[in-house]
DNA sequence: CGCTAACGTAAGGCTATGCTTACATATACT
DNA sequence: AGTATATGTAAGCATAGCCTTACGTTAGCG
């Protein structure tokens, strides 16, 4: 999770995974969208791919790169179960405020 | 956008996010759950405040911290649109597959 | 006022990270 | 086998980020 998170944070990351999003992509065509050399995209592939956030399928001596959503799944389900939880939690306050109230009277 | 991404993915931030998503907590209460220094969370605490994801409120010498949920909403959103601009690629490529396809019967 | 409590801010150290320039690897093609 | 193409990996540098200690600031209280 935080290995997603912190991937998708960085903005040339962020790029990458909007070009993997539609198409796949080679490891070149990704690099040749950026004015940073290759094995810095290479690199970047390398944590996104880390992270679960990409796919990767070698043909040939090509590397295709395409976006994995069951790692998206994972960080939006973070988002999710974070406010299921703020929501408990508060029923729970709730309930305790209830009963004292309903103890002593006051 | 990318800076409350930042800031979430920090594990520090996140574990405070936790920590006021269900009470409105002090700085100093909030340090006390840290092992590290105070203004170590202080810091933390401004990087989340400016990234919009906390809202702070004053009360004598003391600032109360708590959860803002527009600011999560804003990342929430950055993933809805993030799947809905890949399906009109989708869609639109489809289009395109099926124009060509009438287009020269192969 | 002077003092204390609860903070934020500044300065500096250390590590992580993003980038670059080499170099290594691996697949295809002749 | 020998060369070219596509790519990852290594080493090193510069900057950003997290932490600590020291100091500034603001609100309450005698």
């Amino acid at each position: 999770m935080e290995a997603a998170l912190r991937a998708i944070a960085e903005p040339r990351r962020c790029e990458i995974l909007r070009l993997v999003r539609d198409d796949e992509l080679s490891a070149g065509e990704i690099a040749s969208h950026f004015e940073v050399t290759r094995p810095a995209i290479s690199q970047h592939l390398t944590v996104l791919k880390e992270a679960g956030l990409v796919h990767e399928r070698r043909n040939g001596t090509r590397r295709l790169y395409s976006v994995r959503p069951e790692g998206f799944d994972e960080v939006k389900a973070f988002f999710e179960t974070f406010w299921d939880e703020r929501l408990e939690a508060l029923k729970r306050e709730a309930e305790r405020e209830e009963k004292k109230k309903r103890g002593n009277d006051d």
